[in-house]
DNA sequence: GGGATGTTTTTGTCCGGACCGAAGTATTTC
DNA sequence: GAAATACTTCGGTCCGGACAAAAACATCCC
């Protein structure tokens, strides 16, 4: 009967409301103090420590330690994908969260997933970008289109996101959206564009991504949906 | 803070080890009486019988009432995937489980993946159909290609699952062999092909599939490995 | 009908673990 | 050095839920 990794421990482990919401405050990618994390699990300061301690024992959090502060981060990108996962079954099938609050309108059109753009404006980008041929799908994954190194060089990205080694791009399942939006490098590079051009600013204390009005406009121009291109739905 | 789907209080339901074993032993996409998911979850008939309620009223299982018996299965692919998701990060980072039987490399091997196969020969399966190019990857997802649909006709797949509307064939990520897989329709036709062929069978209470002697050579004839083909690893 | 089989409900026990306050440790600032 | 900040460890409470035995309920077989 007990085939296969031990699921359960892990499950367990992600089940409890104040470690899933650390974990959650965890996804946009960058490193909160164990303070911070209390603060967004909604516990007190010792009740987080110890999940904290769980949480690294068991892999799924890095910690490094800068003077008396201790930063905790996800430990990878597949602890994210797991939570993104396990985000897009309990979208479908949980039952409803009861607040649904202006933030939860937000966080489905612009937040932040592990470093790059998803919701509704992160699928419209991915979407853009397929239609316009600047990324394509090879027998690899995904991969910069002919006119994609240009396109997005003359928008700003650096280089050396576009030059990098590996798969520069690749797929990741929105759980709002329920389409695929672009992650990877090329997708870190996009957002950290974004909000060095001032297009969109993270809202603090959440993943959502709120975009100005003369960003949005930016934001619609740079990756514009041509209906009558097939996207690949 | 709480922002996002209620992840929570879904893996809490996953992350008790009676109800993890059977959801794992009903990933094979086939329906279980109540009495058999009490063995393979190791726990009482009633304590079973309290833990499926749970589960299906969350959305997770699906019942279907046959006489006296209730069987259960996975109420859909998605809830598999995202159980995969789970073995994926728990295979990788998770304390090694202490029971490493021959069970364990037999799983390794071959085992069925909700309905398809996954497992080494699961991925050598669909490396092999790559390389020749019976599938390949188009802009919509994985497809049949050109000489495939003969190929796979002439290996005895119904023309049914070859004239499926819908995208035929999908990717499904392997826990261990952290490579993808054939999925999707194509994939349930195939593992149905061997069994059906005697090239191997379901060993009872498990996921495993196993191979006769002649079984593997037959398969391997099927599905050759050519080297010198670029399979997009 | 009556007995056998399969499943659920009821009941009560019991253990793990989530929780916070208070005290203790480490680090920086003054 | 002393005080302030950030975090961890300790101690003790308490509640949810996992569990099985027994009984109730449902269905099939004879």
């Amino acid at each position: 009967m007990k085939d296969g990794p031990d699921i359960a421990a892990l499950a367990a482990l992600i089940g409890d409301p104040g470690r899933a919401n650390m974990m959650t405050a965890l996804m946009d990618g960058r490193a909160l103090s164990a303070g911070e994390l209390a603060r967004e699990g909604g516990v007190s300061l010792p009740t987080a420590s110890g999940h904290l301690s769980r949480l690294v024992e068991a892999g799924l959090l890095e910690v490094e330690r800068q003077g008396r502060h201790r930063y905790f981060r996800l430990s990878g990108s597949d602890v994210a994908e797991a939570l993104e996962a396990l985000m897009v079954l309990a979208e479908g099938r949980g039952r409803k969260r009861v607040r649904t609050g202006p933030r939860d309108a937000e966080m489905r059109l612009a937040r932040s997933c592990y470093k790059h753009l998803a919701g509704e404006l992160g699928v419209r980008m991915y979407d853009s970008l397929r239609a316009a041929r600047a990324i394509e799908m090879g027998p690899e994954g995904l991969r910069l289109g002919d006119g994609g190194r240009a396109q997005l060089s003359a928008l700003g990205l650096p280089d050396a996101v576009l030059r990098a080694r590996a798969p520069v791009c690749r797929e990741c399942l929105d759980w709002s959206e329920r389409r695929m939006h672009l992650s990877g490098p090329l997708g870190t590079g996009l957002l950290a564009l974004i909000l060095d051009k001032g297009w969109a600013r993270r809202v603090p204390d959440s993943r959502v991504i709120r975009f100005s009005h003369a960003g949005r406009t930016a934001f619609d121009a740079a990756f514009p949906l041509r209906e009558d291109v097939d996207v690949g739905d």
